[in-house]
RNA sequence: GCCGGGAUGUCGGAACUGGUAGACGAUAUGGACUUAAAAUCCAUUGGGCCUUUGGCCCGUGCGGGUUCGAGUCCCGCUCCCGGCACCA
């Protein structure tokens, strides 16, 4: 019995496979507009050096799907690049002398190596590299088209700067105060940037959300961000001046409730008030020094307030009063207007800071059910209720107030309508030099010229001396910096800045679809046909940042004729972490699963089947090692099935095919089992990605034929049968464990690949039980199991049912009240 | 605080629109094969109770409810994970 203890050489399998795939370019597409397209896209990686196991994860899962989608007939669009500009290229330029254009490329060629290890089926002719001259013209070339379009704009504004990065950052790549990449908390610096307008497409972005396939909370977290809030301005007369302070509120039915105005320290109107005043010096050094603060000790002060009173008073629009106007660190220059009304008895931030410096507070809402008095008050009432003290608006419930007293502002032009958004313009310049110039010129005479289309690529310089600190390497390269204004001819300097990596990776799905072009970004018969991406697959560290940029990219291209889809990534599936020992794989914890060790010892089918089999996709997974050798071992089970039996089956179609009507109906079940099997694998995959589940399955039916092996003497095997099994499982087997699947398909005596083998059907007459276990239960208890015909009528089971000598015990002395039945489930007998 | 998601054996996880809770895999235990080990194969593996073949009771985070029947639906909580947050 030697062959039955083999274990299958996954070596030799996996090189000779994905040679041959080489070879062959079986995974190469096409645009055909005959074919239904399905663009599979998983999000493709920095090359950071080597794969790690979330790596491992998501090209998995995009792979199984990309081979799937194909064997069902789509034409699959199932391409890899390189997210290749970013800032540890240049670190390691600056630690190890090594230059980024070399390390990145180096890496890229280890992990494309591991990619291919992994059994990946990737349409190698579209590889698109970010940090090549033919791609970043092309960045370069967006640039300037939201330049053209209005929606790239310079302006000088207070910025996130990481000290650590030497470099600004977007709102968006900043956690809670701190750099996304490297932790450190970034301060707050005025300068002169590039920005792109986002915000012009904010209800956009929030409208189109609804018909995306995308997990809930991505969707949640795009919607918080882009955070759209409704209210009124306000204009508030100050006493004795000119000025007026304009808020904004969404709680204009508390407007008689004003006891206070505040406005952030930063608000130009400070100084103003307070100039030549007994108050001037306290408020001014409270303003500086809440400036010196940076995001994250402002952030971590939450909850604590300060703020002084300015001298100045403001009037109330609606009922003349005047409101002392303090100035206080709780208001944020960023949003809305910088300034607020204060209500505190109705808003939780405004109590608190009422009670802290004695300021008054009024009822002005009363919310149903209790009596509120403000002396009493702990804390804020926010709950809507009935209007008081609010002159004609008295009475009235607050929800209905809000619109009329928006609506009496208006009419009087002391207010309007607004809605603002927590959104804020994209900042896209960074002071790095590994990354794409932005293609513009400083003219003396001209200003702001932007690099002619012809001109480009304006080519990163490679010969550039890298240092720790200081201006970036651009900005200390005289050739570069150097030039002549397009316009006039006459010398210019160059922008020293280049683009944020996310500029790169907004876009590089469009040009997977016309990779070669060298007129274009992409051609618009390629771009339209694949367009949009079918399956977008990723980690949801990306939830903004990425698939945000990207959305607002294809809106913009949208409007300008450019693509035709509205949305970039039609369906998302969010990949949980892969973990060790209930934690997060990291250096410090030691619990590094190294993929090339894996690969090595188990082979690439035996890797990919646990990742898949361990947890569904959305799902943090647990690495087990335990459970790694049990895909082995249930491989190498497949294995020795098909070289047990691959010399005995007879081909398809010759004699022996599969008998009916054995005797004992061993036959039918295992025919039923192969295609209850096909049946739910399909449905697995297909509907909800459950590749878990789907596996479960193959395995169920793998364990099934060897106890039809078992059960009977050889000669009583029904040869054709097993074939047809045998080839099922191969069949079914092979989107997830590709090399041995290919072979086995080869073994069995096919020539060509199973990977381009239409998907098996099931018969759905063949997935239907003859026979049943029918549960009995009394009072909803299980008391009794039936082995009936599938077609047993429900007055039959019913019948049987209380005929049955449990039932019957446990029905004694008792009336039976009703019967409930399920054909082919149950048979609930209520008794009392 | 607001929003989203979750809690099922020893572990990873199954259970379609309410209908046999624990599929599949791991772990553990026992057995077969072997000089022995590995590998392989077979059996058992939620808890408790009863004298057995067998049977009974409990059990899906907690407390209620709806229903013939609830892991699944409803109400009220607890805890965990994630996002946002002086956002006016």
């Amino acid at each position: 019995m030697g062959v039955v203890e083999e274990r299958y050489p996954f070596k030799e399998i996996e090189s000779k496979w994905q040679n041959k795939w080489k070879c062959t370019k079986d995974y190469k597409v096409a645009t055909d507009q005959g074919k239904p397209k399905y663009y599979c896209l998983e999000m493709f990686p920095y090359p950071s050096g080597a794969l790690h196991m979330g790596h491992l994860r998501v090209y998995t899962i995009g792979d199984v799907i990309a081979r799937f989608k194909r064997r069902l007939g789509y034409n699959v669009l199932h391409p890899m690049g390189w997210d290749a500009f970013g800032l540890p290229a240049e670190n390691a330029a600056i630690e190890h002398g090594t230059h980024p254009a070399e390390w990145t490329k180096n890496n890229i060629a280890k992990m494309k190596s591991q990619l291919t290890r992994l059994g990946t089926s990737y349409d190698w002719d579209r590889e698109v590299t970010s940090c090549l001259p033919d791609y970043y013209r092309w960045t370069q070339w967006l640039f300037l088209h939201f330049y053209h379009q209005g929606l790239a704009y310079r302006a000088k504004a207070p910025v996130n700067w990481c000290p650590q990065c030497a470099t600004v950052l977007a709102n968006e790549q900043v956690e809670g105060g701190a750099c996304w990449r490297c932790d450190t908390p970034v301060v707050s610096k005025e300068l002169e940037q590039w920005f792109f307008k986002i915000t012009a497409y904010a209800d956009r972005l929030l409208e189109d959300l609804e018909d995306l396939g995308w997990p809930e909370r991505v969707k949640v977290m795009q919607e918080n961000w882009i955070g759209r809030s409704e209210g009124v301005e306000v204009d508030f007369p100050v006493k004795g001046r000119e000025d007026k302070i304009r808020i904004f509120t969404t709680r204009a039915d508390t407007l008689y409730g004003v006891t206070y105005m505040v406005l952030a320290p930063e608000h130009p109107l400070v100084e103003e008030l307070v100039r030549g005043t007994r108050y001037e010096k306290d408020v001014m050094d409270f303003v500086a020094r809440v400036a010196r603060m940076n995001t994250a000790d402002r952030v971590a002060g939450e909850g604590k307030k300060e703020g002084l009173f300015t001298g100045a008073y403001a009037v109330n629009p609606l009922n003349g009063e005047e409101v002392p106007i303090w100035v206080g660190d709780y208001v944020v220059m960023e949003y809305g207007t910088g300034a607020i009304m204060a209500v505190p008895a109705h808003d939780q931030r405004d109590f608190e800071f009422a009670r802290q410096y004695g300021l008054p507070i009024r009822v002005v809402i009363q919310p149903e059910g209790w009596e509120l008095v403000a002396e009493e008050m702990t804390e804020a009432v926010t709950d809507p209720g009935v209007m008081v003290n609010s002159g004609p608006f008295t009475g009235l419930p607050s929800q209905e107030g809000i619109k009329k007293v928006a609506a009496y502002l208006e009419e009087r032009g002391i207010g309007r309508k607004k809605v603002n958004y927590r959104l804020r313009d994209w900042l896209i310049s960074r002071q790095r030099y590994w990354g794409a110039p932005i293609p513009i010129v400083y003219c003396d005479g001209c200003g702001i010229v932007p690099v002619p289309e012809e001109e480009l690529p304006v080519m990163l310089p490679e010969k550039v001396k890298f240092r720790a600190s200081g201006p970036s390497p651009l900005a200390r390269h005289q050739e570069f910096v150097n030039t002549s204004c397009p316009k006039c001819g006459k010398p210019a300097r160059r922008e020293t800045d280049t683009m944020d990596t996310f500029m790169c990776s907004s876009w590089y799905y469009l040009r997977y679809t016309s990779p070669w072009t060298s007129r274009r970004p992409w051609e618009e018969e390629d771009v339209n046909y694949w367009m949009p991406v079918d399956q977008y697959i990723g980690g949801i560290e990306h939830a903004i940042l990425h698939l945000l940029y990207s959305r607002f990219f294809v809106k913009v291209l949208y409007d300008s004729g450019l693509v035709q889809a509205k949305e970039p990534f039609a369906n998302l599936l969010t990949q949980g972490m892969v973990i060790k020992e209930g934690a997060k794989m990291s250096k410090s914890k030691g619990n590094i699963v190294s993929p090339d060790e894996i690969l090595e010892k188990y082979g690439a089918d035996t890797a990919r089947l646990f990742i898949l089999f361990a947890a569904p996709p959305e799902k943090d997974l647990d690495w087990n090692e335990r459970g790694v050798e049990g895909c082995a071992r249930f491989l190498n089970r497949v294995w020795r099935l098909v070289r047990r039996l691959e010399d005995k089956v007879p081909p398809l179609g010759a004699n022996g095919a599969s008998g009916r009507g054995d005797a004992d109906g061993d036959d039918a079940a295992l025919e039923r089992s192969l295609h209850q099997t096909i049946k739910k694998v399909t449905e697995d995959v297909s509907e909800r990605f459950n590749f878990n589940t789907a596996i479960s399955a193959i395995m169920e039916l793998v364990n099934e034929t060897y106890s039809y092996l078992e059960k009977r003497e050889e000669s009583q095997w029904n040869l054709g049968l097993l074939r047809e099994t045998l080839e099922g499982i191969t069949l079914v087997l092979a989107p997830f464990a590709p090399h041995i699947g290919e072979e086995l398909w080869h073994r069995l005596g096919h020539k060509d690949s199973v990977h381009l083998c239409p998907w098996p059907g099931f018969d759905p007459e063949k997935v239907k039980a003859r026979e049943v276990t029918v549960v009995v239960q009394v009072n909803g208890r299980v008391r009794d199991r039936m082995l009936v015909a599938a077609e047993t009528s429900e007055r039959d089971l019913r019948e049987m049912a209380l005929e049955r000598e449990r039932v019957k015990k446990h029905l004694s002395g008792k009336k039976v009240v009703k019967v409930i039945t399920v054909p082919q489930k149950l048979v609930n007998i209520v008794a009392r």
